[in-house]
DNA sequence: CTTAGCACTCGACATGCCTAAGTGCTAACA
DNA sequence: TGTTAGCACTTAGGCATGTCGAGTGCTAAG
């Protein structure tokens, strides 16, 4: 038995599966792939694949289909990315360009990418660890209240308001602005927390209270700011592909709605030297997600920031892979450098 | 036979349906209420109601089942809007407290809302008609990309990018700005068009097309800002109450993710003297939400943005009212006067 | 190592039967 | 005139049965 003929079938497993929902037998394979032996020699190869566990029959007298394992061994060492069509690249192309705001590139992004999988797209914002100050503003909207704002250099604006703990006047204020402006213009979000005492020390003991709220609130802006955000497309192709969540989509649909376990799901895979990551039924650490995949990959500036694609088990992976990256490669061009 | 009981057999079908999910039959009604008459009366009565189109029967010996116009009979004249329980009651105010970004409340409302009603909650946001501007930020990104801040007294930050289409100085983008908020701040959102002209033409030719273009973008900031974004929360309880979307919950999902849909949907539902608007099954304008129900109501200062609760047709109406109608109290009177 | 052949296993499907639920109708009743 | 009892009729759904086909595992031969 050759271990060659063994991945082969293996493979053609896979894509059969993926093709068609069912169950595929030794008969249909050598139909459908010219692989050169009879419908018996596979047989004795699938029974192999299965003793490997990486495919499994769902009765006795029906075909295999491939286990997580089986998917895992398919996209780690079998299948190859599969180039996007022109028309494709184009319609990325296009699409993304010609916007300039943050939200709005990230918000096409999702449903280009979820329209291009027809699964669910997930994209979380990017870090700004690497962006710098470049503005800062205080807006007192009432005696105690003051409204943060921080403006990087990215085009980010992130806003909160503060509880200063005493009165101030509208020219106090503005002079804590200028201290701050003064002395943070230009300092790297990720060296705000180091940069700030310093700050904070050189306004008079008067105003000390207000200025190390204002300074506490600024350093939640710069450090918990957006990369903890996500916006996401195409939950609507779950529903369509209804059949491949056996159970119900519920689970599913909760994960993604828990921004927070998708958030954790997409920092914990891991970085692929092929640039895009795949995490695959069970892999998955959320027990919700056991029949569905996760492909995804970083992108932006840093790589720090992931961008990626939901869907179930059975699904197309060179596809989505090539469609993640493709898009992944875009979005970080057009956020330039 | 008698009109009142007619409407009292309707009432107990609606609600045996809602609380069983099954078509109810004569015999179960007599059992479960105290009518007072026999099933053979009922069953006259029913085929009654039938012919009004009030129910149906979905095969020849099955019970009967409400349609749209049977269910909206019910909201409109028979039904009594459940008062929350004391424990509901307490859960909206302390979950709603001690949060002053209008971004937090809502979501936490959504969250809420969902979760009081095990249905989908959306939430509109508030327009802005009647805030003012307390200030406006230019931050020069390139030589002729212009980050265009604008903060309302409400509290809320809109930004977006403009390209000014001539080169600008740091300085000379400080002096429009201050030209743009000594004229502006205080000045109304609904009222910013008329008065930008003036300030336009206020400053020098030399940069005239640069104040033009952040004329623009401070417009559309002012004009066009959230009150066309919403939030949303609780999808997955569609898929839990999966039995109530016979075909699929496919076309509701798309529908949420058009927000556009959504909105319009919203918007178009009129007010009702009772506070609480229904649009019932194919009442709605929108194919993919023909069995659903939209249970939506007027919030905030001006009664302006919706908040609203999207199930099935099939849902606990008077509790749903009573929950979208106590969460949109609470939200008016946390956004203040 | 590959192949052909064969017995065996199960799911899918159709058929027929039965029961429970529920209706509509008619005739009697208050 | 409205209500009731009784009865024939309809239908979905559960259950047993039988058949068919797809697919497997195994064995023996090439």
């Amino acid at each position: 038995m050759s271990e060659p003929r063994k991945l082969e079938v293996l493979r053609a497993i896979v894509e059969d599966y993926v093709h068609s929902r069912e169950p595929v037998g030794s008969k249909a394979l050598v139909e459908r792939h010219h692989l050169g032996v009879s419908s018996a020699t596979i047989r004795n190869d699938m029974a192999a694949l299965e003793d490997d566990g990486l495919i499994t029959a769902p009765h006795t007298s029906a075909g295999r289909i491939p286990t997580d394992k089986g998917y895992r061994l398919f996209v780690d060492q079998i299948s190859a990315v599969k180039p996007l069509s022109q028309a494709e690249r184009r319609a990325i192309q296009t699409l993304l360009e010609g916007s300039d705001d943050l939200d709005d590139v990230l918000e096409r992004t999702v449903r280009l990418l979820s329209q291009l999988t027809n699964q669910v797209a997930v994209v979380q914002y990017p870090h700004l660890s690497r962006a710098t100050i470049r503005h800062i503003e205080f807006v007192l909207l009432a005696p105690r209240q003051v409204l943060v704002v921080l403006i990087a250099n990215t085009g980010k604006v992130e806003q909160k308001v503060v509880d200063v703990g005493q009165e101030l006047a509208d020219d106090a204020l503005a002079g804590i602005r200028a201290r701050f402006l003064g002395s943070l213009a230009g300092t790297s979000l990720s060296q705000l927390t180091q940069s700030l005492p310093a700050v904070v020390s050189g306004i008079g003991p008067a105003q000390r209270q207000a200025a190390q709220a204002l300074a506490h609130g600024l350093e939640i802006l710069a450090h918990s700011s957006r990369e903890d955000r996500m916006v996401m497309a195409g939950t609507a192709n779950l529903a369509r592909s209804n059949v491949d969540f056996p159970l119900s989509i519920g689970p599913v649909l909760e994960a993604l709605e828990e921004q927070v376990v998708m958030l954790r799901l997409l920092s914990e895979m891991a970085q692929d030297p092929r640039g895009v990551t795949v995490s695959i039924g069970r892999e998955n650490p959320y027990d919700g997600l056991a029949e569905a995949s996760v492909v995804a990959t970083a992108y932006g500036p840093d790589s720090t920031a992931k961008i990626g694609v939901l869907g179930p088990t059975r699904m197309d992976y060179p596809t989505t892979m090539a469609a993640v990256r493709a898009v992944a490669r875009y979005l970080s061009r057009i956020l330039g450098p």
